[in-house]
DNA sequence: TTCATACAGTTCTAAAATTGAACTGTCAAA
DNA sequence: TTTGACAGTTCAATTTTAGAACTGTATGAA
């Protein structure tokens, strides 16, 4: 499968993971949500190869999750800074994280900690549902093909090939 | 940067990374939480190749998130069922098919939707502050650094090599 | 004026990861 | 006896990524 093929997929998830999924990009995403907006910072902040870096914001840029905003003339100089597309990625990032602060400490504890500035405690992200507001689990959900739904007929794989016999075919 | 070096970091976001963050990995999650179990299934659903197929499952079996269970024996076959760990990722899913939702359909509208087991109704999830319950923005959320912060010495980089001048260093 | 540095990239080669296809081996059914 | 399901493993070819240097504008210091 080639990669661009992933944002054609009838599913949101897999969309999803067509623009933010993989790593350097998820950590150049943490570093926005932390107030980096420039090259250098970037570079500097995460260790990432220049050239991959270029790619992964232009690549950031084109889905529309960050905005290239010119911050000095001459020479020419840009910041990226997160559009409302991309700050919709924050619960994304506090799933992540969550999960890590679960499931990867080690004896030291929490990197950081997250204060809610509307109630002035430091919280963890819990995903209800918006309809009655209750703590969501896998099993507790089930799932309908919606209007966008892959037609029955194609429901087999991802690249519609049919998986062949591996012994010699003719 | 290599990979396994992402688990080490003082970042929940990056250690998470580390064992989920890559798109194969992502897209085999979406098939366990789908129902997925062997290996015939998650090759056929996603058209991933055998060989990666097969060293991720051992890498989400190695960190806990599936375990491998016979299901028979002669020849011995096993399946891959999500732990606990594993079905603590559901709300990272959750949010990834939410954002896909929001910011990634065509025409057709939603590939799937969710019905909410508790309350009967098809929803959207969301993530909200523990402590007061409202709905959470990356502007509302202030962080600070927790018991294991990196120091503020090393804080410069991932890979904590200092960026030096590109021209000739002799 | 010359030198060094900041910044935002681009270019190049070597190394690593991924793809695509075939191969192994056990067992059941035709 | 042959074919197919299943769960992998192996290997060559391609694609990505890493690592390092290079380009080019501009500023401040010597």
């Amino acid at each position: 499968m080639k990669w661009d093929e992933l944002e054609e997929e009838p599913c949101s998830m897999a969309r999803t993971i067509g623009v933010i999924g993989d790593r350097w990009t998820l950590l150049i995403l943490r570093e926005c949500f932390l107030r980096t907006r420039r090259f250098e910072g970037f570079q500097s902040a995460l260790g990432i190869t220049r050239h991959l870096l270029a790619e992964r914001l232009k690549k950031l840029v084109r889905q529309g999750v960050l905005r290239r905003i010119p911050y000095q003339e001459s020479p020419k100089r840009h910041e990226y800074i997160l559009t409302q597309k991309g700050l919709d990625l924050y619960p994304i990032m506090m799933a992540l994280v969550h999960w890590g602060d679960t499931h990867m400490l080690d004896e030291r504890g929490r990197p950081l900690l997250h204060e809610h500035r509307k109630c002035g405690k430091m919280f963890d992200p819990v995903m209800v549902c918006s309809e009655c507001g209750e703590p969501l689990s896998a099993k507790e959900v089930h799932v309908h093909p919606g209007p966008g739904a892959r037609p029955a007929s194609e429901k087999v794989s991802l690249d519609k090939k049919k998986p062949k016999s591996r012994r010699q075919a003719a």
